[in-house]
DNA sequence: TGTACATCAGTGAACGCGCGTTCACTGATGTAC
DNA sequence: TGTACATCAGTGAACGCGCGTTCACTGATGTAC
């Protein structure tokens, strides 16, 4: 029994691998052109085997594209944290900064999010792992306003805040007549521009002080 | 001459219409389900023409589209400056309600102008002509900062709230297991918050004016 | 007024395409004895 | 060790479908004389 559980467990570790396999190439798909062009078939051809052989893996299309935005969007949500962790007093600028840089530089998760909240008609347990991540995102945020001791409800702040960084990057995408490099820089802007707005509006009166710090 | 005029006055007159009607019968279909679920088919149905029809009216699905939206959008400008318009006095509270109140009862503008924002690959003169209705949308924002006489850049501010409130329609949309009235409220109640801190934010609080903005 | 012709909106049927998915099969590897 | 059998990842080809769009044609209406 014992031999036959490790061997079991070798292959269920080689079926992860190859099940990783296709999730990358995948990723890598959605990453060149829009959601609704990327097929099994390029799928396929990117990581090299048989459209019929995602099937051995997953059991749909919704399926293995679900599998690609948790991966990718737990990716963002690791890098994002780490960026808010070295060094430097946090802010709702530097948040918002950071936010916004990753995901102008990584256009592929930001598409993923705004595609399952716009659309996504996905079965309940996958949405719940995807919230997951998003509850996560949202409190780096909460992290953020408790150390400024904004009153209120930090967590309603927190979603407003995120919301209004989604919506930055949804609202000036396609800036007519403007290039990519202008594009962020605008996106840039107005999120500093938030990030102060919030830290003018929420913090507490406190007079002076400035940038409130008591830890 | 004259006479021809006249008649061939008529006859586009003619044409006009039977574009309206069959515009008109897109934008019910398309606020039934999910943009890439319609079909010419489908239009031509609730047009009660044969799909061959539409192409006598429009060039190819897309023209259809960008009609549609824009008919659209147009229409959910002009009910939100009448909200704007009657009794009372303006305040980011009144527009940020006023807003999120239309484009959550009227869910297909909204997502008209979300797939724009996201995917759209439109030639530019269509581009044009919607971004033509946001201007406007974005005057009717600078038209409330302007009467609070806020500090800074105000089209810039209108650029950030506007988007601040884009982003609270669609980042909240699909909160797992709420009444779609619990997801309006909360959204609501965002919307509100957004206000406040944008009023408490940019109102001159006059004493110090630290944020130097040397535009 | 009657007749022959022109125009043109509208149509049913078809074309060609790309898609998600399935299926019968292959061939490599492991197992039993 | 050799042989017969079992397992299972992987595949090429096909299925069935829905789509945007085109096309040859119809039939109603207007025009010329």
């Amino acid at each position: 029994m014992k031999r036959r559980n490790g061997f079991a467990l070798l292959k269920e570790k080689e079926r992860e691998a190859r099940r990783k396999i296709i999730i990358e190439a995948a990723e890598r798909v959605f990453a060149a052109k829009p959601f609704d062009k990327v097929s099994m078939r390029d799928i396929a051809k990117e990581a090299d085997i048989s459209p019929a052989s995602i099937y051995t893996y997953f059991a749909d299309q919704e399926a293995l594209f679900v599998e690609a935005s948790l991966r990718g969007t737990r990716n963002m949500l690791k890098q994002f944290k780490a960026s808010m962790q070295d060094g430097g007093e946090h802010s709702l600028e530097r948040a918002a900064e950071a936010f916004i840089q990753y995901l102008t530089e990584h256009d592929i998760y930001f598409r993923m999010m705004a595609h399952f909240m716009l659309h996504a008609q996905v079965n309940p347990a996958s949405v719940e792992r995807l919230n997951a991540v998003e509850r996560e995102l949202l409190d780096v945020f909460d992290g953020v306003f408790k150390e400024l001791h904004v009153k209120g409800n930090v967590r309603l702040l927190s979603h407003v805040f995120f919301a209004a960084l989604n919506g930055i990057l949804i609202s000036f995408r396609k800036y007519p007549g403007r290039s990519e490099a202008d594009v962020v820089a605008h996106m840039n802007r107005l999120a500093r521009m938030l990030a102060e707005v919030f830290t003018a509006g929420t913090v507490k009166a406190e007079p002076k002080r400035g940038k409130g710090k008591s830890s």
